[in-house]
DNA sequence: ATTACTAGGTATCGAGTAC
DNA sequence: TGTACTCGATACCTAGTAA
């Protein structure tokens, strides 16, 4: 029986080399714009042949790290959110070792959701990941604060914290998204901030918590919340 | 004649595994404090045999990344400056990545230094490396800034930007140490300030310029002045 | 118990070249 | 021009095992 040496099993780590290229690409294309280097640019830019090149590529490409599109003299080249979520998450990684845990502040004022938070926090998938990765089972309702520009993106930059993993699944035909829970202080009280991996646009966050959180606060539609949110110290 | 396939030439860029390695040192054991583990512990903490593990940790100990005391039972793993400047480089150029160049401003009081800085700024080993990559030869004398603790931390985390390299060198039967240069305004004043990479331990930093700074900023000991320090944009 | 060598396999490179 | 295939050579992994 032949030896069985090398599993290429998990997630596959990313080569130096094709990490410096998202890099690359991540300064070239500045959101929206693509860049247009031909193989062999990339790899007189990465040290290496356009074969090699031309392999990393498509390599990252088929992982949705980046997209390609062929047409013209030059391939267009652009990095995709997956390809910036791994930059992202080995920033966090770097950060964390070097800053140690962030801290954020901010405000909100309490807004009325769609009725979504409710619908969603009552499927079962969801419940049984809170009940075992939060330590409770949520009040059935998000708690929805709108935000300034200047603060959304300041809780925007938690994409780069490890967080608390809810993921996401499939039922009854249809897909539940993963997201990202962070250990939240609403005017002093416990809760989680939710940050769904596909955003959607929104000017405002939403939070969940043991209890109703509008009873809870005392607060109602218009008021203002001071949040706090601290990164998980754990580090492995 | 027979091809000639894959020169490893340069620097060699670290797998990804072994930067993983020197991350895992850089958790555990912060600083003094080395890592007791067997290479059959890193190989399962990296997901990699035990073979393949002896190897990283004899690859980056040659390389001068990390130290091995290979006494006792279990080797006792420590992460050396190089190593930590490996992943000081990443998180730099990460952050710069996610963040922008960084800008920092704080202030000082004038202090009188031990009259070590004219010593050194006359070596010609550190004059020429100042006249080709400062673009200036630098008037024989630091300027000596005394800091309070938070802002001497601030000034430190300079130590994750790229600046301008001197190099450290020999001469003369002893060692010269390296030093990163970084752009900075006091008072308004162009100067580049100094971090040498071996930390003295001292609650203050020093400037450069090419104009004797105490003069041309009318300051003399215990004065006040302002400094604002500007990272590089260049991120190739 | 450790670390580290050897053997034999896979992964990945660059050159040549088809398209 | 470009991208992407084949192929020979090398880098690198794991298993077995010596020290």
């Amino acid at each position: 029986m032949p030896t069985t040496p090398h599993r290429p099993d998990r997630p596959r780590r990313p080569k130096p080399a094709e990490f410096e290229l998202l890099k690359h690409l991540a300064r070239a294309g500045g959101e929206g714009r693509p860049a247009a280097w031909s193989s062999m640019e990339v790899g007189k830019l990465l040290g290496v042949s356009q074969q090699a090149a031309d392999r990393y590529l498509r390599n990252l490409a088929t992982e949705g790290k980046i997209s390609r599109s062929l047409g013209g003299r030059k391939q267009r080249l652009e990095l995709l959110p997956a390809g910036r979520e791994e930059l992202r998450r080995e920033y966090g990684e770097l950060r964390r070792l070097f800053e140690g845990p962030a801290r954020l502040a901010f405000a909100g004022t309490v807004a009325s959701g769609l009725g979504e938070g409710r619908y969603y926090l009552s499927r079962p998938g969801y419940l049984v990941q809170f009940a075992e990765r939060l330590g409770y089972t949520p009040y059935p309702g998000t708690l929805n604060l709108k935000l300034s520009a200047s603060d959304l993106t300041l809780a925007a930059s938690t994409k780069s914290w490890r967080g608390i993993r809810i993921d996401g699944f499939s039922a009854s035909g249809r897909t539940f998204g993963g997201a990202s829970c962070h250990a939240a202080h609403l005017n002093g009280r416990p809760a989680h901030l939710i940050m769904p991996d596909r955003t959607h646009h929104t000017e405002s966050v939403e939070f969940i918590a043991p209890e109703f959180l509008r009873g809870a606060l005392g607060v109602s539609d218009g008021d203002r919340v001071d949040v706090v949110l601290e990164e998980a110290e754990t580090s492995a």
